[in-house]
DNA sequence: AGAATAGTGTCTTTGAGACAATATAGT
DNA sequence: ACTATATTGTCTCAAAGACACTATTCT
C-alpha cells in the first residue's frame, strides 16, 4: 500500500480538501408554465452567467437537508410559516468533475424543490439578479458551471416522481381541483392526458387525494361547473402508479 | 448580507474544508443468498469496526464516477478484463451530517454496485481484512459511521431498481435461464414468485433478456428439463415493469 | 346562445396472477 | 420410480385508455 494512502487512512487533512456546495432546482407552475428559479452571479467564476441558487455548506453546522433548505429560504425569501413547510426537497445526486469549478476542487450536492406558485424571487446573498424563467428556455440558456446538466437530471427526475409519489400536489395550494392536478402533470410531462380517464385514476389511488367536501367558489374562467375541493392524502406513493403515455422511444 | 458570506462567495477557501470521500454497497449473490462486501477498518476512528469499502477521492485527479470504480477494484480485486466492466455502479446519494466523522467534516457520496458471483474479497489499501457478508447479518450488524444507514438505503434502492430496469442480470454470468434471473428477484426482494407468471413475463417484456438459441448443458441438481440460455437485452427500461408483489402496507 | 369544463358511464384491450397440465432430467 | 423444474395454456380480475354523455357555468 502506498504510503500515502496509509497517511491519510488516519489523516484526512493529508489529502488536498474540498469545498461543497449545494445547488437547488426549484421548480414551479406560474401561470400554466413550468419555471426554475436562476440566479445571476454576481462575482466569479462565471460573474454575470445565470445560474441554480446555492452557495457554500457551513462545515459542521448543518446537515446537506438543513444546507439545501436554507439556501432554499434564502433565495425564494419563504420562512416556515409562509409556506416553505410545504415545499418538497430532496437531495438530486453530487457532482464532483474535476474542473469544474475554476477555483478550487468543489463538489455540489444538488437538491430539487417543489414549491406551489412562489411570489416574485429577490436576489439574495452573493446573487446580482434573480429570476423564474421557463424551463425551456432555461433548458436552452448556458448556464454556470454543469449546472445545465444538474437542471436536466432534475427535470427527468420531476417527470419520473410524478409517476409514483403524490408529490405533484406540492405544486399546488393546500386545496385544489382535479383539474388543477391534472394541470401539473401536463405541464410537467408536457403531454396532454384525457380529463375523464385522469379524474377517475386520481380518485381511484388510494390516499392520493382526499375530498374536503367543498366546492370552488367559481369555476375556470371559460365556464364549466364548479369543481369539487380535495387536499393531498396521506399515500407516499401512488399505487397502482400514474404513468406517462408512452414511453416506448425512450426505453432503449 | 454577513461579512463572511461575501467574502466566501470569492473565495471558498474562507469556508472550513471538507474531505470527501466514497462509499460503496457492493451486492453479490452467493449461494443464492445476497451479499454485501464490508471490510474491517485498520485505523481510527471505529478501528477494528466493519465498515462499507471506500476511500477519499484525489480531488482534482478523478470524477466521482472513476472514484467509485477504483474503490471497487481496489476492493474486489477486479480489473477491467476481468468482469469489472459487467458491474453496475450508480450514484445512490451523499451524506454529510455533522459530526459522522470525528476527525473533521467529511461528505460521503455513497455507489450501490451490482455484481456476478465474484472471488472471495481480499483487503485492499487501509482495510485489515474484507468478506462477503450476508445482507440479514449485515444489516444486524454495528458498521462504522452512518454506513449502518447507507446500507439501508443501498437495499431499498436495488430492490426498487430491478423493479423497472433490466439490472437484475448485472447478478448473472453473462448468460443465464430464466430460473436463475427469478432466483435474483426472489432473493432481493426476499418473496417467492411464481415461476410461470415470471417465466412468461420476462420473455414479454421487449428487450429484457434476448435468446442464445442455446441450451444448458445441464439441469438443475434436482433435476427437470434444461433450460434455454438468455442473455440480457438492449431495453434500459422494463416496460411494463416488473412490481414487488403487494407493497400495499408499505404505501403509507 | 355558445363554448368549455366537471364528472360519470361504457366498452375494449392489456397485463397480473391463480391454477393446471405436460414434458424432461436429476437422484 | 420419484421428484423437482421448465415451459405453455387457460381463466379471472384489475387497470388503462378510447369514446360518449350530461349537467353546469362562464363569456
Amino acid at each position: 500500500m502506498p504510503d500515502e494512502d496509509y497517511l491519510a487512512s488516519y489523516d484526512p487533512g493529508a489529502y488536498p480538501p474540498f469545498a461543497v456546495t449545494i445547488d437547488v432546482v426549484v421548480l414551479t407552475l406560474r401561470e400554466g408554465v413550468l419555471n426554475v428559479l436562476l440566479v445571476r452571479r454576481g462575482g466569479e467564476p462565471f460573474a454575470g452567467a445565470w445560474a441554480l441558487p446555492g452557495g457554500f455548506v457551513q462545515a459542521g453546522a448543518e446537515t446537506l437537508d438543513e444546507a439545501a433548505a436554507r439556501e432554499l429560504a434564502e433565495e425564494t425569501g419563504l420562512d416556515e410559516e409562509r409556506g416553505l413547510g410545504r415545499v418538497h426537497l430532496e437531495q438530486l445526486g453530487t457532482y464532483g468533475d474535476p474542473g469544474r469549478d475554476p477555483r478550487m476542487a468543489v463538489v455540489s450536492v444538488a437538491y430539487l424543490a417543489f414549491a406551489p406558485d412562489l411570489p416574485e424571487a429577490h436576489a439574495g446573498s452573493d446573487a446580482a439578479d434573480a429570476r423564474w424563467t421557463p424551463v425551456a428556455e432555461a433548458e436552452g440558456m448556458e448556464l454556470a458551471f454543469d449546472h445545465r446538466r444538474i437542471l436536466a437530471d432534475g427535470l427527468e427526475r420531476a417527470r419520473s416522481k410524478i409517476e409514483y409519489t403524490p408529490l405533484a400536489t406540492a405544486f399546488l395550494s393546500k386545496e385544489f381541483t382535479v383539474g388543477e392536478l391534472r394541470a401539473v402533470y401536463e405541464t410537467v410531462w408536457g403531454a396532454e392526458l384525457h380529463a375523464g380517464n385522469f379524474h377517475r385514476k386520481v380518485l381511484s389511488v388510494p390516499g392520493f387525494v382526499e375530498s374536503t367536501g367543498a366546492t370552488a367558489d367559481r369555476a375556470g374562467s371559460r365556464g364549466g361547473p364548479r369543481a369539487r375541493l380535495y387536499r393531498a392524502g396521506d399515500a407516499r406513493l401512488l399505487h397502482p402508479a400514474l404513468l406517462r403515455p408512452d414511453r416506448e422511444d425512450s426505453v432503449r
